[in-house]
RNA sequence: GCGGGCGUGGCGGAAUGGUAGACGCAACGGACUUAAAAUCCGUUGGGGGUAACUCCGUGAGGGUUCGAGUCCCUCCGCCCGCACCA
């Protein structure tokens, strides 16, 4: 190696070219219609403080796609913003007494800082935080046009309410059933609130899934579950003995074959009959009150000991007026699903099975395989406690009998829908979806105003465009619990657009789902005067390539698939799915380490030594605590910033890259980034050798074998980075700087071995700038390029170099293999046969036994069967 | 609890149903050096065998197939989401 070559310093090169790029404004997007466009967007982030490990990964990935795709000829738009309304600003001006806005701006200055650190490719011009009234006043103009659209509805929904902090409080913030703050325990309040009405979508959103082609399954198959479209019967039984008022309860079912099999009713504690009940009944009230203190979040519910209560009620079998089944309160049946009320057929559902054997009630199996052994499986199963959810033949259900489930719940729907109860069919086929619609009311200061006032003449009134937008008032107080905008001297005291008179402002803010179910549109034109320009929209519009976190795979994600169909309506889109590809991509962990006493330490705290490991100031012993997601509370966070100091940004993205598929969970190690960054050494020492051999020769054949491999790497590497295997990408050009390494090495080189070094290396250089731009543009610098990394075409594969005219085959015997030989490409059976055969490996695996088939796939395998 | 996913050497991982372990990390051996660092070369799934070679092996157990890490069933472990965190 050449010792005048110094080492590749990132502390000077990484802002020259930072600097490059933003005085030659490389990234900035303008519609040009004579190229074809691509937009990469990257889930923006919420201004926490800094930016973490995690955001590096997600935005590396991005870059690469954007890089990649612009060297492609596309015409990229790749811009960034901050989801910049939250809880965790009105949480800091709360414990430590700093603006929400001051906060937030502050976390923005520094994370932008910081993403430019690592030379993403974004179009910095496009920048915008949704916390901005140049944001939220189309915000607010949206929701009006959706207001006027039907889109919007009010409704009354609970709530947690803390009674001490007098404070709505989010599922997180309610731990085991109380307050986070105050410990209280915590109760279920009605409020009245706005709703989008998403629902009116369910059916299309769940349609649509099948036009997302581009989209994990995964994550198409949890929407589809989520929307959860059943098919049913909505079927009311009379009631025996109800209060007043309350002669039948409607149930959904979408088993009403196993009618027959009914051995309760359950129905939600908030169901109107179970609060008439309570009326008289003072422990069903404590019982019902009970159910409310689980709080609103549904895995809070479900994961809690099952419990029912008798109502002492009773509803007649709508089959059989002469049976009666018992109706039970139970904290486990939602009010908000179906119609809050079910009946309970034990021995084919699980959760009614183990409701009936905790309570004592009759278990009737009216389902039966039909092969005998599984329905004596089934019937045992039943017995011990595990309920048959399987096709079969109706047993022990009179007119039913024999027939199967499906034939069963038509023959029920048919003569229920007949039936009639107070004039109306007792049963109606019903179509019924999980999908609830999307309350958007949050009772907090730090979020977009909702543009309504309320005025006791005229009601609910929208905020004239003209006045919008409503905007923030910033001389609140968060010494008081609730929410600062209902106590504010002034804010909310308005005159009623309609008639004048005294009005007051809506105080609720919006969901930050909202802000960040239309970023994606306003990024084509964000200094717009209406929401979304259509020009632009329609030149830009749906995002090529979105990337973020598996978390967000249903609500945001649904959110914005229902938002893009609501601006569609009111004129604001042309288009009702924003999204043409997602990727997902995995989160990066740590391993944890803990003192003996239990508290969590820092991993630049943490020292391997011989003895294990302890903490670096202290000497005390550390114990290690498992490699999880990098948390705060956890203390296993690596700073981006000291890695991009220390080994810079190139590094810190080509580990990010390197290894783990990008879908998984990736482990941050020193020792991994270590090897990141002795690899951008290596590459630099590499180049500069190359460049010292001066300008390219001639090609012969000495070069040939190297050649092969700089065109089979740009072939594959292509090929990688379109379908985002970022890994495996690495991992060939791994291979590409091998071979030339070995090249580089080789004593009394000629002339084409020279010239195809310097062909492999510059393809080297550009193959690795989407990952790692700073240190290609310095290549391509030093290899004697003036125009630079990030304006040159991405390299192409000649087929001459690439294509591959003799193939290593595997030959097994039974399956195993036993040699391999070298053939010519395309070699067919004829060709095969007796060259295998006559293999002594093969005739010592045969021994002596004759061949029954011989099984070839062409360039692959052999594979001969034979008698054993 | 319900829904979704993942599981391969010491570690991260590779592998259109077709040679399991590419590539990287770590470790070990060697070269260079007064020495260290850096760099370069080599070895590295496990068992048996001097060797040719051979057997076992992709969380566990079954199944489909000429052939299974890959497809199907059951189980175990970990992770994500569950509607007011973002």
């Amino acid at each position: 190696m050449s010792a005048s070559i110094e080492r590749y310093n990132h502390r000077t090169v990484e802002p020259k070219w930072q600097a490059h790029w933003t005085s030659a404004r490389s990234f900035e997007a303008r519609e040009d219609t004579s190229r074809p466009k691509y937009y990469v967007l990257e889930m923006f982030p919420y201004p926490s403080g800094r930016i973490h490990m995690g955001h590096v990964r997600n935005y590396t990935m991005g870059d690469v796609i954007a890089r990649f795709r612009r060297a492609a000829g596309y015409n990229v738009l790749h811009p960034m913003g901050w989801d910049a309304f939250g809880m965790p600003a009105e949480n800091a001006a709360i414990e430590r007494g700093v603006h929400p806005k001051a906060w937030t701006y502050e976390n923005i200055a520094t994370m932008r800082k910081q993403l430019k650190s690592m030379g993403l490719s974004l179009d910095w011009s496009r920048e915008f935080a949704t916390c901005d009234p140049e944001y939220y006043r189309h915000e607010q103009a949206m929701f009006i046009d959706f207001m006027e659209k039907g889109l919007v509805e009010r409704k009354s929904s609970k709530v947690n309410w803390d009674p001490v902090d007098h404070t709505v409080l989010a599922n997180e913030q309610v731990i085991d059933g109380r307050g986070w703050r105050s410990g209280a325990l915590v109760e279920q309040r009605e409020l009245s609130q706005w709703f989008l009405k998403i629902t009116s979508c369910s059916q299309d959103l769940l349609d649509s899934l099948d036009r997302l082609g581009n989209w994990p399954e995964k994550v198409r198959l949890m929407q589809r579950n989520w929307i959860g479209r059943s098919e049913g019967l909505s079927l009311r039984w009379v009631l025996e003995g109800g209060p007043a008022g309350h002669t039948e309860l409607e149930i959904y079912t979408t088993r009403p074959d196993t009618l027959f099999g009914a051995s309760f009713m359950a129905i939600a504690a908030d169901h109107p009959l179970a609060r008439a009940a309570s009326e008289g009944n003072a422990e069903l009230a404590r019982f019902c009150e009970q159910c409310r203190r689980m709080g609103t979040s549904v895995a809070a519910i479900e994961t809690a000991e099952k419990l029912g209560f008798n109502t002492g009620l009773f509803a007649q079998h709508p089959l059989d007026p002469a049976w009666k089944v018992p109706v039970y309160v139970a904290n486990f049946i939602l009010m908000d699903y179906g119609t809050g009320a079910i009946f309970g057929c034990p021995a084919h559902d699980q959760r009614d099975l183990d409701f009936a054997r905790k309570y004592g009630l009759p278990v009737t199996q009216v389902v039966q395989p039909t092969d005998e052994s599984a329905a004596a499986a089934a019937a045992a199963g039943i017995a011990a406690g595990t309920a048959y959810d399987g096709d079969g033949v109706m047993i022990n259900s009179r007119f039913l009998d024999g027939l199967a489930p499906e034939a069963a719940f038509a023959a029920v729907a048919t003569r229920l829908e007949k039936a009639t109860l107070g004039n109306r069919p007792v049963a109606a086929r019903k179509v019924n979806f999980r999908l609830r619609d999307w309350g958007v009311s949050r009772q907090r200061y730090w979020g977009c105003p909702i543009p309504v006032v309320h005025c006791e003449t005229c009601g609910i009134v929208p905020v004239p465009k003209k006045d919008l937008p409503v905007r923030l008032p910033e001389d609140v107080s968060f010494d008081k619990p609730g929410n600062p905008l209902a106590h504010h001297p002034t804010w909310k005291h308005v005159n009623c657009p309609k008639c004048g008179s005294k009005a007051t402002r809506e105080t609720d803010t919006f969901d930050t789902f909202i802000d960040s179910s239309w970023y994606y549109a306003r990024f084509c034109s964000p200094h717009a005067d209406v929401p979304v320009d259509a020009a632009a929209a329609r030149y830009w519009m749906g995002v090529d390539q979105y990337i973020g976190g598996i978390e967000h795979a249903i609500l945001h994600l649904l959110y914005s698939r229902f938002y893009a169909r609501a601006m569609q309506a009111t004129g604001h889109l042309h288009m009702d799915e924003p999204f043409a590809s997602l990727f997902t991509q995995g989160m990066v962990v740590h391993e944890t380490y803990k003192t003996e006493t239990g508290e969590w330490v820092l991993p630049s705290d943490a020292s391997k030594t011989d003895a294990g490991w302890v903490h670096a100031r202290t000497g005390e012993p550390l114990i290690l605590g498992g490699i999880e997601k990098m948390s705060k509370s956890k203390k296993n966070v690596v700073d981006p910033d000291t890695i991009i100091e220390s080994y810079g940004a190139d590094t810190a993205r080509w580990f990010m890259l390197s290894d783990t598929p990008p879908e998984r969970d990736i482990e941050w190690t020193d020792a991994g980034a270590a090897g990141a960054w002795r690899f951008t050494q290596r590459l630099w020492r590499m180049v500069n050798e190359t460049a010292e051999l001066g300008g390219a020769g001639q090609h012969d054949a000495s070069g040939l074998a190297l050649r092969q491999v700089a065109h089979r790497t740009i072939a594959a590497v292509t090929d990688d980075l379109s379908n985002l295997r970022f890994n495996r990408a690495i991992a060939r050009l791994y291979e590409l700087a091998n071979a030339v390494g070995t090249v580089l090495q080789k004593q009394g080189r000629n002339g084409g071995e020279d010239a195809a070094l310097r062909e492999a290396v510059e393809a080297l250089v550009l193959l690795f700038a989407p990952m790692m731009p700073h240190l290609a543009e310095e290549c391509w610098q030093v290899l004697g390029h003036t125009v630079p990394v990030v304006d040159t075409p991405w390299p192409k594969a000649d087929p001459a170099l690439t294509a591959v005219n003799e193939v290593t085959i595997a030959i097994q015997v039974n399956g195993k293999r036993r040699d391999e030989i070298k053939v010519p490409k395309g070699a067919t059976r004829e060709v095969l046969e007796p060259m295998v055969l006559a293999l002594e490996s093969v005739t010592r695996a045969l021994d002596g036994k004759p061949v029954s088939k011989f099984i070839v796939v062409p360039d692959r395998i052999v594979n001969i069967v034979c008698a054993n």
